[in-house]
RNA sequence: GGUCCCAUCGUCUAAUGGUUAGGACACCACCCUUUCACGGUGGUAAUAUGGGUUCGAAUCCCGUUGGGAUCACCA
């Protein structure tokens, strides 16, 4: 039988870590079998609705290149792939359950079903309407009273089911609740419509966050009591901030887009949530998709919690920055060039920033002394290693303003030489003159390339005017 | 509270009865070097705890502790 994975996501704002990593494995699941990945929205929930979050799902899976066979946009054979398009189907299913004796009509009002639980002596709610004879329930429906549909558990003993994760789940029939599965607005509770969903697009492998997991046997019931078969289980842990608490937007947590408008890149992003749980059982930690696709499989998934780590996917991004060609870099880079003056050479910048940054957002920070020569303490000319303070920058400084002011080739090379052989004529180290040069250049104790990939950057007249300016600092 | 689940370096994890408990991030040191990086080499660091079973336990069983989930007309 071919694999068929659903992603449905509600649509109520941003796309979480958490979610995105769930949309992964049912992805990778999918296509390791070459089966079908579809995407439902899940917008039962009218209270939650926000308006273009679906908008925010189809573009972060598309930006992944996570792409589905079947959904909303594209159609397919199990449509509507929209929740709230198929309100008539879960009718029609609900009162089939009824009928079948999987659930009944429920006149109570939420406070009377509120009511009826005590928490503290863990009684349940004991719904008056579930010994209703059919015939009166009925009645009382057709007669157009308010009623919801409310699931019956009428089995005792313990009932199992097997999850590809966390193995054999066993719970006793008592601990289910009679939950609603059809609302008084007519809508069905995530409940019903997964079950009834997932049986009649064909979902072979159910995915979903380990929260479910002691909800499982109501919904194994009604897959049972409809006669039906129910897929396979398996539930992922959660995506951690802390050890107490799941990654979440409500707790300012990052989600994906916020991700990237730090500059991180999606495939690296993909790459770190993909290793957040499941692991390929070798030493290979950088994987693009297309490998992902190639060897992903359950059974390597684990069982526990795994608290995200921005300080290694911060790592794991660099990998991938500097595994670009220069021009694909660049083109990265692009959008986060803000405030260079005009004049700059953006792509050698943007060689010199390479191998220098771990996200784009870092480039901000790294090129802010190009527009604006910050306003420097003389200790930065003090450098142990270097042999340099700012008696030795005084001088140094004075004499290579002279090599530079008359330097005609000005590139990389051509400057190095120069200052490199003033270096041996005034009978001091390399690092005596070019040092000082950097700080004066830049004001800043860490810069994108040394001293004269700066001068290249700048040019002659701006470099020799922050010569200038700290030659006045130092005197 | 009832029920279910989880537990290896700080973090992500490997080791499915026999390993000096391996790798990665982070951290530290050294090398490279015109800064800072990149890169290279090395180092610190873990089986929560108490009992069993076994010749032998991170691994199997039980208890304890700690953590999480669930108990909505939310998903």
């Amino acid at each position: 039988m071919k694999v068929r994975t659903r992603f449905a996501p509600s649509p109520t704002g941003y796309m979480h870590i958490g979610n995105l990593r769930t949309a992964l494995y049912e992805y990778l699941i999918a296509k390791a079998a070459g089966g079908d990945f579809l995407l439902r929205i899940e917008d039962t929930d009218q209270k939650r609705y926000v308006e273009g979050a679906t908008d925010i799902i189809y573009n972060t899976l598309k930006t992944v290149g996570m792409n589905w066979d079947e959904g909303p946009d594209i159609g397919g054979n199990y449509g509507p792939y929209v929740q709230s398009e198929r309100k008539p189907v879960y009718a029609e299913y609900a009162h089939k359950l009824v009928e079948l004796g999987g659930a009944h009509y429920c006149f109570c009002s939420k406070e009377e079903a509120e009511d009826g639980k005590e928490e503290e002596n863990n009684i349940k709610f004991q719904d008056p309407c579930k010994f209703l004879s059919k015939e009166e329930a009925k009645a009382r429906v057709d007669a157009g009273e308010p009623f919801v549909v409310r699931q019956t558990i009428h089995k005792k003993g313990k009932s199992k089911y097997h999850d590809e994760v966390y193995g054999d789940i066993e719970i006793d029939y008592d601990e289910l609740d009679e939950g609603v599965l059809l609302k008084s607005d007519g809508f069905p509770t995530y409940n019903f419509a997964n079950v009834v969903d997932d049986h009649l697009m064909g979902i072979t492998h159910v995915v979903r966050g380990n929260e479910y997991v002691s909800s499982t046997p109501k919904y194994n019931l009604i897959y049972e009591d409809f006669g039906w078969e129910h897929p396979l289980y398996v539930h992922v842990p959660p995506v951690m901030k802390d050890a107490q608490h799941k990654l979440s937007k409500r707790n300012g947590d990052a989600s994906f887009q916020d991700l990237v408008a730090k500059g991180y890149l999606p495939e690296a992003i993909i790459n770190y949530i993909a290793l957040l749980g499941w692991n390929p059982g070798t030493e290979q930690e950088i994987f693009s998709l297309e490998e992902l696709k190639q060897i992903f499989s359950v059974d390597r998934l684990n069982r526990s919690p795994a608290i995200f780590d921005s300080v290694k996917l911060t790592w794991m991004n660099g990998c991938y920055l500097r595994a670009l060609t220069p021009e694909q870099f660049h083109a990265r880079a692009l959008p986060f060039y803000k405030d260079i003056p005009a004049g700059i050479d953006l792509e050698a910048l943007s060689r010199a920033l390479q191998p220098r940054i771990e996200t784009l957002g870092q480039i901000a920070g790294q090129t802010d002394f190009i527009k604006q020569l910050p306003d420097y303490s003389l200790e930065l000319f003090t450098n142990k290693k270097m042999k340099t303070d700012s008696a030795v920058a005084r001088q140094t400084l004075a004499e290579a303003r002279k090599v530079l002011a008359g330097q005609q080739n000005w590139s990389n090379e051509a400057l190095f030489e120069s200052l490199k052989s003033l270096a041996e004529t005034m009978g001091v180290k390399n690092g005596q003159v070019l040092y000082p040069v950097r700080i004066a250049l830049s004001g800043k104790e860490t810069t994108p390339g040394g001293a004269t990939e700066l001068a290249v950057l700048f040019g002659q007249e701006e470099t020799l005017r922050r010569i200038d300016i700290a030659l006045q600092k130092l005197s």
